[in-house]
DNA sequence: TCTATATATGTCTATATTTACATATCGAAA
DNA sequence: TTTCGATATGTAAATATAGACATATATAGA
């Protein structure tokens, strides 16, 4: 059992879910792909973590959709009490940074130019989550949701991923002015 | 040559390192054990894009130092060209956050306390090692180097780590905030 | 003197991850 | 009608990364 496969039963705490929209959601904070998920799920599957039932669809291809079992709640709760491991960013870009003064000018410039319309990109995509998050009949009326709502988590994430991003912005930004215009 | 191979290479753009300064100086940025680092520069050195030099140390192993060849050189300034790949976060802490209205109130506070502390203590480190860089004799006398200037890239590094460590602390905080402390 | 830690370099194996190969359904647009 | 993209699920092979095994020097502290 690695990281990942307890990342997926730890979505399916929420709600069930096929494969693919385990992928999808667990992207945003795990990188993997669907060759990664789908096996990792027929091995949940077969060690009784999970199981799951086929699902036809009119608009849609059919699915599996996943659920948690008894077994898959208690290894949960056992993975959830231990210490997190620590945070492992990889950015090629910082990588470029180290040689920077190396570089042209120009080139710097684009490489903080172009990172900073990708955060911009990423800070409305969130901006969006939320809104979206916030429009769910399941939103709590006071606002914003109690720890013990099943939303809570999710609305802790978007705000993480909001701040963390208006950080990145606020960097770039500020490399950006160091950085002449013309040379 | 993959992305370690050309932050080396990068790093290598600054000054000459040894393999062992060479992992402790990319760590921060791209996490690489020695098993990896070492074969890899073994392969560089081979591929002829640096080259080594044995030194002797008395008070320390002796070390083999390397730098750029001309063929390194060309290399970094056509990988510094090319679009960056998008940074990967993988965090184990965030996949424990989608299953947190499931867990214990006390075992949620105590990550969060946990990963506060972390964060704390980075902060410390970050803000120790943007002194020493100011401390630095090739370090600007106008109070900030220019971005031609060598310690631009690490001053710029240094920054980020700083304003990405306090978004997360803020982060953390807030979340404890909304976490009753006794339950 | 023994032990631990930092420095220093390597190999081997297991695991994790990516890339490419494969297939199929449905809706929308060209 | 054919092409494209999103949805949906899988496997095989290549690569990247981590963990374990290995060795050696120098300093500092118990």
């Amino acid at each position: 059992m690695n990281t990942l496969s307890y990342g997926l039963l730890s979505l399916l705490a929420q709600s069930d879910f096929s494969g693919y929209d385990l992928m999808l959601r667990i992207q945003p904070f795990w990188p993997a792909k669907h060759s990664q998920i789908y096996p990792l799920l027929a091995k949940l599957e077969q060690d009784g973590y999970i199981r799951y039932e086929l699902v036809n669809q009119r608009d849609k291809p059919d699915k599996k959709v996943y659920s948690l079992t008894a077994k898959g709640k208690d290894a949960l709760r056992a993975w959830f009490d231990q210490p997190a491991a620590e945070p492992a960013l990889r950015d090629e870009m910082m990588l470029k940074v180290f040689c920077m003064s190396y570089a042209q000018s120009k080139s710097a410039r684009k490489m903080f130019a172009d990172r900073l319309a990708y955060h911009e990109e990423r800070r409305q995509a969130y901006a969006d989550k939320l809104s979206e998050l916030q429009r769910r009949p399941d939103w709590p009326a006071e606002g914003l949701p109690a720890p013990a709502h099943p939303l809570f988590g999710a609305y802790l994430l978007t705000r993480k991923a909001i701040m963390s991003t208006e950080a990145s912005i606020a960097w770039c930004a500020w490399a950006l002015s160091l950085l002449p215009e013309e040379g």
